[in-house]
DNA sequence: GATGAATGAGCATTCATTCAT
DNA sequence: CATGAATGAATGCTCATTCAT
């Protein structure tokens, strides 16, 4: 075993247990001692790999919630979907589904998600002074080029998406979780419709 | 002086030390020792009023949103607007210029409102077993009563004014807070545009 | 028992273990752990009346050597010594011969006082706009007094002090401790002689 | 480049890289982990070569004030001072005008070698059975040769010696580091005359 | 009710030292 | 010789909470 094979994996270790620990007692709860103690090694370890847990709480929102649009994506195109409204409609119900599936990680990402990290890495999705740098830009990428090859007319289709992504995030965590005002499948329909509409909103 | 009043004014006190503390510091940075130095009383006092800083802060979270609607209402009906768009449009306009101009009343807001407290509160909203019970209320009975008067044809009013609320709060914080994607003024007719569009979808 | 009483008794208490731990185990061997087990409290007591360890060795410093000075002046004047030179002698042999009797004492003034708070406190003394705060401002006083009264011709009586002061702190620590060069008996003779030179330079 | 240049480049980094970080910041703001960085090796070479950060300081202070000496006498000799107090004042003269120049030398002599090293290595100096070991040997020679061949009538002259090092030391490092009771420059008139005179006392 | 001294659990962080490579 | 990842003991300090007055 390599020394980087070791470094990945107690790197690996202490990301499993943070977010382990993370979900099930929440950051406050959850002591340094505590992550090092499930990842098995010794408290000095976690140092050497973070500056402290909340740099590794920001590592793991970045790398959860990256893959949960990876996997829309990736899953979006073995779907082989025409339509650029459908196409939309696809990836969000996508992520619901999963953040459904396993509300610990819903609870974990919109917690620290969208009022730490999120805003911050949000942001730079519609600062065009630094492309390319983490999930949501894909998503961008996409988005931004489904407007121009369908001829869609969309006076700035960045704020149209920072506000579909917003509505989503705020909505459907309050339909998964608390089933309030309706269950999240009760919603998807007025959530849809809305969503569409605001697609084919000129402003 | 009686002894209510005395109760109400150490109360009080640690109300508005709390609220002074906690936008200037933040909860986790506020220790009870600090509210009480600020609200020149005893430790042990605290805990006569408050079971400890977090029922204080929702409290407080309470008062202030409660506050900021019912002036909102109260300023809207000083203003005779006749037509429900603009009545719901005018609500959204005065309470994002509060926000601007207090934003460390909106930090406070957001962060702990929205991700703690707001949605249990939030959800009582939209619980039609507990009406009456906070701020929130009046708004929606408003709304509800606005739609009934103009004959709007919504399939499921509760849900639109829930995403109308969502929205703007998720929104408009980034716009105030950090100008992205835009500045909240430049933000406003793509988000007054789209409010107004959910208002006429039918779902 | 008041509540002044059980301050100062808290206080005192850890000012004596404060003190033996010092100058058993030196400063930076001693925890506040030890300081609060030898003094039979909680650990956060300490911090209600020292901000650190090094205040209470600062506390301690500037007692104990107030203790040493006033004690031999107190002695002094017992013992109706009426020549100015033999009067400085005697503080001198007194305060040496109370160092010579507890060297752990001598250890730690030495220590402490000279590379730290020492300077601070001695630089005090020279500095005329700071008069009265400390043990060698009665000293100083005595040793001003009996330079005008016994019309002593010294240029500049302050560097005369301050040399015979630096002197006696530095060799006598030497010759106490290590016996070197001499004992401290022995070195005495030297040590007065010299003294009794200075007192006599005119500059 | 033999084994034995490169561990002494090694170890030549090390007392360099100490040094530094010793007077810039402290012996105990000093980590080994900041003196191999700073050497530019692996934290595990450091301790091929010292025992610990207290062992490389002592031979910092060995080598510097050794150095400080050798260059003293070596810039007298090239002066040809006939007389002996002129020669004596010469030497603490040019190593008072070296310690002012550089203040950070002062403060790390001064700090580690009074209290600490200093006593140690100075008792060597009085010890008849342990000579030829360090810079102040030189001087003690010198001093020694120097009453011998000008036919001063001193009864110990280890003593006189003693007493003249340990007055320039406290009293030097006062008036440099804070001009208490006076500049440097003011103090020296007082000091040398001081200095004369215990050259001239028979005891 | 009001006080504030006392408590002590709890935690982050540092760092000298080791040792397998 | 040289490395540097890993260790885990050690410790300063905070702070919510209690309770005798």
């Amino acid at each position: 075993m390599t020394n980087e094979d070791l470094k990945t994996d107690k790197q690996k270790r202490l990301l499993d247990s943070g977010f382990k620990l993370f979900t099930e007692n929440g950051i406050v709860n959850t002591s340094i001692q505590n992550i090092v103690d499930q990842a098995k090694m010794a408290k000095g370890t976690f140092y050497l790999y973070f500056k402290d847990k909340y740099e590794l709480r920001d590592v793991l929102v970045a790398r959860k919630s990256k893959k949960l649009f990876t996997d829309a994506i990736k899953s979006l195109k073995k779907n082989y979907i025409e339509n650029f409204e459908d196409q939309i409609i696809y990836i969000i119900n996508y992520v619901i589904d999963e953040l459904t599936k396993n509300q610990l990680l819903l609870a974990f990402i919109s917690k620290n998600l969208s009022w730490g990290v999120y805003h911050e890495t949000l942001v730079k999705i519609y600062d065009k002074n630094e492309p390319d740098k983490d999930a949501f830009n894909e998503l961008r990428e996409m988005f931004l080029d489904g407007i121009k090859k369908n001829n869609i007319k969309i006076k700035n289709p960045d704020v149209t998406l920072f506000m579909i992504i917003e509505l989503v995030s705020a909505t459907a965590f309050n339909a998964i979780t608390y089933k309030k005002p309706l269950s999240i499948e009760e919603y998807k329909p007025y959530l849809y419709s809305t969503i569409r509409l605001m697609l084919r909103n000129e402003n």
